[in-house]
DNA sequence: GCGTAGTGCTACGTTATTTGTAGCACAGGA
DNA sequence: TCCTGTGCTACAAATAACGTAGCACTACGC
């Protein structure tokens, strides 16, 4: 891969210069703890410790570069005593994810048998 | 649920134990590739070097790791002479998964403008 | 004031995963 | 035979994640 000078993050989003934005978004959300951070959330805010709790407690190091992530794609914010939660846009990608949370479903009803 | 003695996989999905599925898809998904790999393959079969390139040439090594995953899960099957395809199951993934792509489509269209 | 507990966040050494390069065995075509 | 393509693997190096500990700050009770 022929990857461009920085190498530590060449963008906030990774696979954002194929100018697809699909890509983009899988990139993002194809990282450890990403998709789990927003579900998690989804159904209210959560301070820091309450949400790695909520992920199995992950470390506090993924949990910080994640949420960075996540905030900077504008899809969480944190909004002071009040701990981290989805931004209207957040809210409109888990909304997005409900058909994959049904296939979910399914997919395990036919694995049980 | 205490760890099986392989250690280089603890179980086909990650996340399995909490029974609740969509812990196991968000696990399954949320490795780098597997989304982009299910993503490629929706529009025909590849074979795994065409794959790799659409993948922008990601090794082999988790190429090889992430489709054994997703043939695992029943998601994509190798036809021999054929290369790889979804499955039904997993055609009925990607199609879930449509909501994210228009969803990713608004995104940048709010970024850019 | 002091101590305690909560918040968001970071340092750092260890471990796991991903990468890049090279290569394997096999199958078909010339 | 040689060449090309297939699926797939080995192995060392680079990268990311982990686990533990701790920081600065704020709010509370005393």
């Amino acid at each position: 891969m022929p990857k461009p000078a920085t190498k530590t993050r060449q963008s906030a989003v990774r696979g954002s210069r194929t100018g697809r934005p699909i890509m983009a978004l899988l990139d993002l959300l194809g990282r450890r703890w990403t998709l789990r951070i927003a579900w998690e959330l989804r159904d209210g805010p959560l301070t820091s410790r309450a949400l790695r709790t909520a992920c199995d407690d992950a470390s506090p190091t993924v949990m910080q570069a994640r949420l960075s992530e996540l905030r900077e794609a504008g899809f969480v914010e944190l909004l002071s005593g009040d701990g981290y939660h989805l931004t209207p846009l957040g809210r409109e990608l888990m909304e997005s994810f409900l058909p994959l949370h049904h296939f979910a479903e399914r997919w395990s009803r036919r694995l049980a048998g």
